[in-house]
This record gives C-alpha cells, sequence and structure tokens, in this order.
DNA sequence: CTGTATCCTTGGCGATACTG
DNA sequence: CAGTATCGCCAAGGATACAG
C-alpha cells in the first residue's frame, strides 16, 4: 500500500516567479507592443499600425504602465509636429526571450493544426 | 425610442502566433496550471491548493477550456470516493518551455528589485 | 471528492469626442 | 501626431449553494 504521494511539485516558488512576470505582459495587447519594439524603437502611431484594432485608448494605457514598471522608455523628439518614441529598456529586453518562446510554439501550433 | 446602437462591431484581432499562443495561455490562472502540471499528473483539490485562491467554477472553467484545447487530458479514476487525473498532453508540453521562459524572468526580476 | 448553477461585482476595452 | 476624457458594454472571476 502506497502512501499518498506527497508530489510537491518540485520546488514550488512561494510567491510564484509566473505571476510576477506576468503582471508584467497581462493586458490583452501587452506582449505584442513588446514584441514590434523588440528591434527598434517605434513611435505611437507605428505601434497603432502594428497592433491592428487597438484603441488609442489602450494603447496609450499599456504604454503608460510598461513605462511606470520600467520595461519601456518614452521619448518625445521635438520635432513639428511632436513625435514620441518608445524602445525597450534593458530590463523590457528580458522579456524577449520569453516572448520569443511563446512566439515559437504559436508556430509549431499553425503546423500542428489550423488554429481558428 | 430606439436609443442610437452601440456599433458593436467586434475587430478581428490579427492572428499572428503570438496571439496564438497567448489564446491557450489566456486567462488568469491558466500558466499556473501548467506549470504545476508540468512534472506529474494532478488533482482537482491538488491543483486547487497549489493555485492559492482560485475558486472552484474558475479552475474548472479552465481545465475544461485547456481540455478543448488538446493541452491537457482529464482522467476519471474508479475510486471511492472518485479522483480525477489532469495531465499534460504531447501539445500541453510543447507550452512549458515559453513558460519556463516567463518564470526564468521572473527570477530576474526578483533578484533585480523587490516586486511589488 | 469533483465538480455545476446562480448571482453579482469589477474592470478591461472599444467608440467617440476633444485637446495641445 | 499623440494623446486624454467620457461613456457603456460585456466577460472574467469570486462567493455561495447545490449535485453526483
Amino acid at each position: 500500500m502506497v502512501p499518498r504521494r506527497k508530489t510537491r511539485v518540485a520546488a514550488p516558488p512561494p510567491v510564484c516567479p509566473l505571476t510576477t512576470c506576468m503582471r508584467l505582459l497581462g493586458g490583452a495587447w501587452t506582449p505584442n507592443i513588446l514584441w514590434y519594439l523588440r528591434e527598434s524603437p517605434r513611435r505611437f502611431s507605428e505601434l497603432k499600425g502594428d497592433l491592428q484594432g487597438v484603441s488609442a485608448k489602450t494603447l496609450s494605457a499599456r504604454l503608460r504602465k510598461l513605462e511606470r514598471d520600467g520595461v519601456l522608455s518614452r521619448e518625445v523628439k521635438p520635432t513639428s509636429p511632436p513625435t514620441v518614441e518608445y524602445r525597450l529598456t534593458t530590463l523590457g529586453g528580458r522579456l524577449i526571450p520569453a516572448i520569443e518562446a511563446i512566439v515559437d510554439v504559436g508556430h509549431q501550433l499553425k503546423r500542428l493544426r489550423a488554429v481558428r
């Protein structure tokens, strides 16, 4: 008679690094924003075009939160008309490998089956 | 009088690989569920204990969706009282590297600063 | 133990209009 | 161009009660 196994899954993270990170990625458009910033800075309207269907309000809110979280930086260019450039910070860059892993799985899924 | 209609025109989101994969991971507890299943099967109440604070309704809903998506399988054991085991499918296993990448960033964040 | 049914609150997000 | 303000819908999710 085997006693009830104590499947304490390895070292269950106390306050969950997973949750810690997912708080940064939370929100419908957040991963996509970071994805489009992964190689070069983008302007507000460029991002709005990249993320087909996002509202200005939501994009603005996400960008401000990501800035507060230290994931990206905002720079106003003294041009006319004014333009604003967003770019990943060092911290933001650390998130890219995780997003790449997600994108990679997405590719696998598309090959495996026609996903809706 | 018919109040003016609130143009309910859901914009079809672009289906990039990132979005494709995030649909599987969408939902507050989903990544954590997969994380706790990564090494061994777990029962309903075990998962409920792992995910401190999740309601039975939500956990049930997430598990059913993940089952429909082919990410995990559900097996009813003919014991008394009945127990149910959930385990990752092959497809579910493919998601683990992505989640590990997220967990890894979470660890980095915790080292870098005290994250709320 | 393993869920499902019902009710209710919260907030995420789009749409629209307006500002610098 | 780059946002902010306001409105309102709707779905995610907790609480609770109930069922097999």
